[in-house]
DNA sequence: TCTGGGGTCCTAGGACCC
DNA sequence: TCTGGGGTCCTAGGACCC
């Protein structure tokens, strides 16, 4: 059995130097929501010196400088073209598993070696000249392994993109020379306890014996122990229903008023219903949090959360807005700057599963609910013109209508917007 | 002045039951 | 005075991922 890990190079970049060709070479980074921090970078801003998640007002200077070229974020587009880049990979194997926006993994059984070198080269080729966007190609017979094979593809130009690792000796070597930090699964906390225990390979890891990295890490690092020896553990694919919807934001300003914040709430409940509608889903539990400025040291911190559970599972606006803004007022205190809220939405079921309350929450009142909903959502598909919906609860106030959240560097939506599209022409 | 958003799984400890 | 033991379920928090 063999994986193939398909990786988009720093995606969020690609993406936009698809639609801005001369950013080709040079320095590019992406920004994060509200123009926070650095989520994508291009070769050049990675030699650079710049880190993942940097805060953006730290190299400032190099974007006024004309050294670095900066982006927001531009979701949809990233979304739209991570959805082109899927296709043909699902067009190429009978089997993907779409891993995040930017990541998939083929399966592919019973094929030579040859057959898969080929066939991951067509599909590299395929999505370069089809998309634009270029990936790299790891092959192994874990997803572990593949993705350690990935970091070649990335990092030697060598392999001109695609890596297979498919010999013992193959894989003792590429063991010797990954950092253990680099292995997927040990993450910020354990590399440096690695260290302590005199790890700094994925060979010095793969070493010790078992009964020793179950006794220190458990379940979790006797899986990465094992697969990185080639025993699949890591196989089940996600399950087709999300467990939780969350849908958070932090703000350009802190907010005090107690109106406006339940306004922000109300809009994250409403996106959550709207999100479990998509899917066919309902939720059982609604979760509220919010949160001051972790950073001000010198002002008061607070980031209360409350779950507000529904007796019946629900996904119309009316219900999950109601729940969110009871848990609202649950934790809502004065005298704070709040700097992010959010709303998760938990315990998901499959709405035609969703079997009638006998008591509480009246029958009559949710079918109204849900039609309402209903009729929401067709409208706002129909008249999608400016990426917000046009229909929404009074208590809401959407959070992307634009005096609120920053976004200063921000591209066209070239792939997914008509006006924009027509505008580009 | 300025620091993202959205997920999953595991585990320890408490509640509860017999 | 003396106060079991084991199993299961739930939850909060931590760690990881992109």
């Amino acid at each position: 059995m063999m994986f193939a890990l398909v990786d988009c190079n720093n995606f969020f970049v690609s993406c936009e130097r698809v639609f801005r060709p001369e950013l080709e070479g040079r320095p590019v980074v992406v920004l994060s929501n509200n123009d926070g921090c650095v989520v994508s970078r291009s070769n050049e801003s990675k030699a650079l010196g710049i880190k993942m998640c940097t805060p953006f007002y730290k190299i400032r200077h190099l974007a006024d400088s004309g050294t670095l070229t900066v982006c927001s974020s531009n979701i949809e587009l990233y979304r739209d073209m991570s959805g082109r880049v899927m296709s043909i990979l699902a067009d190429a194997v009978p089997r993907i598993e779409v891993y995040s926006v930017d990541e998939a993994y083929l399966r592919l059984d019973g094929m030579n070696e040859e057959a898969v070198y080929s066939l991951c080269r067509t599909v590299l080729e395929k999505v370069r000249k089809w998309v634009g966007i270029p990936v790299s190609i790891g092959v192994a017979p874990t997803k572990t392994l593949a993705k350690v094979a990935g970091r070649f593809a990335k990092i030697h130009k060598g392999y001109g993109g695609v890596c297979m690792m498919d010999t013992e000796e193959k894989r003792l070597r590429a063991l010797e020379l990954t950092p253990i930090e680099d292995v997927w699964g040990i993450g910020r906390r354990l590399a440096p306890q690695m260290s302590g225990w005199g790890i700094s390979t994925a060979l010095d890891f793969a070493g010790r014996p078992r009964g020793w990295v179950s006794g220190k890490l458990g379940v979790h690092g006797v899986r990465t122990w094992e697969e990185l020896h080639g025993r699949v553990c890591i196989e089940a694919e996600k399950s087709e229903r999300r467990k939780s919807i969350c849908t958070s934001r932090s703000f350009a300003e802190m907010i005090e008023d107690e109106g406006e914040l339940s306004r922000r709430v109300s809009d994250f409940a409403a996106r959550c219903a709207r999100k479990l509608r998509e899917e066919h889903s309902a939720a059982c539990d609604v979760t509220v949090f919010m949160q001051t400025n972790r950073f001000r040291c010198d002002l008061a911190q607070y980031s209360p959360y409350v779950t507000v559970r529904l007796d019946v599972p629900a996904s119309s606006s009316a219900e999950i807005v109601g729940a969110a803004l009871s848990g609202f007022r649950m934790i809502w205190r004065p005298g704070y700057g709040y700097k992010r809220a959010g709303v998760i939405v938990g315990n998901i079921v499959a709405s035609d599963a969703v079997q009638p309350a006998m008591f509480g929450f009246d029958a009559g009142l949710r079918d109204k609910n849900d039609r309402l909903s209903k009729v929401m959502d067709a409208v706002n598909r129909s008249c999608r013109t400016s990426g917000r919906p046009l229909l929404h609860l009074a208590a809401q106030r959407s959070v992307e209508s634009g005096e609120i959240m920053r976004c200063d560097y921000r591209s066209r939506r070239y792939s997914t917007l008509w006006d924009e599209i027509i505008e580009v022409k």
